[in-house]
DNA sequence: TTGTATGCGTTATCAA
DNA sequence: TTGATAACGCATACAA
């Protein structure tokens, strides 16, 4: 597959492949008529310029490097979608890269993206715990953290504001009226769980509105884990008219309990989940009421800031930079009250 | 970031850039001491060669593209996975491209890839059913659909052998003794509705089972639907002792239903979904016996491919080549008998 | 055994 | 207004 050459333009216009390349980039002073002929040949051979050349002269290939630890999963998907929808209009192409947790295999691949000379890299997870500094080999790449966080002094991570989130939720259910909330979520390691019960209890704290202990459950972030707790606290625990889940899955675990136990969801109980997995929190009898961590948002602004990076603007240079993007309330029905499906609440 | 180019390693070491350049590539003859120091220089300098210059040379970049029709959704992750996983031993990167169904913005798409280069290019869709061939714009790249199809002539299609699948779900009810088998699954113009149907056709012909057109129903691919389709059939329809369902959401609506209708699952009706979507079979109570389509297996055969038809091996020339990949039966405990966990079984 | 020179496909700087 | 020509960073045939 033999592609036509700047040459072979230059020769079928009769010009010379400077004047091809001025016109093709809209530059210098040409002839007008000269153009419409270059471009003609152009447009006759099927010409496409190479990238490669281009790049390797310029100092930018416009593409950038997606890295990723653990392994891809349903968090991943807003996410790569959001960033292309970032990159996509700055004409920056995207290499992705198996998710691995294996160092030793990261570093081939930044290894690899950086003989590809990408003009940046960003670097996502799955959970929002802190991982460790991405290696990028003695060079001076942009980086940034989507979605994922590392201690490494002067790092830039984007993340979704956990304490927000589990803020949002509280001030919900206290503002519908609610006062004995429980609270059933993910395993006590997670930061992502430590950081929504402390936005929880703000809320809470803010109405006067006690929280408690004993109507708090950590456990797997699973329907199953959902089902158990609840099942434990309609057993022995004190009474409770709302919970608020660590993930959608989990509210669907209690939402189905309830309802096998013979209680209303929400008359009786309301029910917030968290990520807004559309799929689950949409299918959920009644439709789940979820905090919206927004990653396709995330995922837009890492990429709007890594372009940022890129052209030059370093930010507070070498200084760590966290930033916690806003998550949203999304009404729909296991809270009562507004039937209305969209109904959005951004955190303060 | 200015980066170590091998005229500096060649200064460092003493020698020209020639003779850096065959040391790195492990070429012609050369002393074993130049060798050495020539690496010691590249090292300690930290030289990393760019790929920009080596592929304008070389006629191949190791990059190719994957472009998709559609949205990104939970299919496209064990697909991903999979083309990963054997374009990285073979050291190739991919460029992803944010799927759409609009024809111009592909068209882009593929352009900014040509201009970079790719070998090759991977067509990936969320639908089995066929879709418009890409317009590689009068190139001749090879390129490979996975998990998508299209008439053009001379395309090579991958896709998972759905006729098969419906045929091993259907063996696996008969063989357990069920003879009333329903089946609901997603709408009709779906071919992979169509084509899992006719392979529960063929299993139930092959055992003298009759297929009753009464239990047989077209829906959303909704747990939803799973729930209403199976109460109707319950209420109005002709008993059955077993259900093939279109995916595993249906069936998890099927499971859910039966339940609260006061059936057991697996004694009074047997259960079998499709996708193996881990979340959701592993969760449905019962965990749902299923078919996995395999998608990971899938991503990596269309990888091998393309890299065969890179190197060369076009294959059938210009012939219309559409491969069907087994998929494997997945038995949890929807089903009874065997509790194994991961028994599987290949279609013939 | 090593160095020189040319090409890969562009862009950009000068001359003309 | 246009045309040579030198980078860009590397590979390689050929010369030394």
């Amino acid at each position: 597959m033999r592609l036509v050459t700047i040459h072979e333009v230059a020769r079928n216009a009769g010009v010379s492949i400077g004047t091809v390349s001025k016109v093709l980039n809209n530059q210098g002073q040409l002839r007008a008529e000269t153009r419409l002929r270059v471009r003609a040949a152009a447009e006759l051979l099927g010409f496409r310029p190479n990238d490669l050349a281009r790049s390797l002269h310029r100092k930018r290939t416009f593409t950038i490097g997606l890295v990723s630890s653990d392994r891809f999963g349903r968090f991943s998907i807003p996410l790569l979608e959001g960033i292309e929808d970032a990159l996509d209009s700055a004409r920056v192409a995207v290499f992705l890269c198996k998710p691995t947790d294996d160092p030793a295999h990261e570093r081939r691949h930044v290894e690899s993206l950086l003989a590809k000379r990408v003009d940046g890299l960003i670097v996502t997870s799955r959970r929002t715990d802190p991982r460790p500094p991405l290696d990028t080999l003695g060079t001076s790449v942009p980086v940034i953290y989507a979605y994922a966080q590392t201690a490494g002094a002067g790092a830039t991570c984007l993340l979704a504001d956990d304490e927000g989130g589990g803020y949002l939720a509280g001030r919900h259910l206290v503002g519908l009226g609610r006062t004995r909330i429980a609270h059933i979520t993910g395993p006590e390691r997670f930061a992502a769980v430590r950081e929504r019960r402390a936005g929880l209890s703000r809320a809470l704290a803010g109405a006067q509105v006690p929280l408690d202990p004993r109507l708090a459950s950590t456990g797997p972030w699973s329907e199953a884990w959902g089902r158990e707790a609840v099942g434990r606290l309609l057993d022995a625990g004190p009474p409770f008219d709302a919970v608020f889940c660590g993930s959608d899955q989990i509210a669907r675990g209690v939402a189905d309990c309830l309802r096998e136990r013979g209680l209303n969801v929400p008359d009786d109980v309301a029910i917030v989940g968290y990520d807004n997995w559309e799929i689950v929190a949409a299918a959920t009898r009644p439709p789940l009421t979820t905090i919206d961590p927004c990653l396709h948002e995330l995922g837009q602004a890492a990429a709007s800031r890594l372009l940022a990076m890129i052209d030059g603007d370093h930010g507070p240079a070498a200084t760590r930079h966290v930033v916690r993007l806003p998550c949203r309330l999304l009404v729909r029905a296991s809270c009562g009250g507004g039937s209305s499906l969209k109904t959005a609440d951004r955190a303060a």
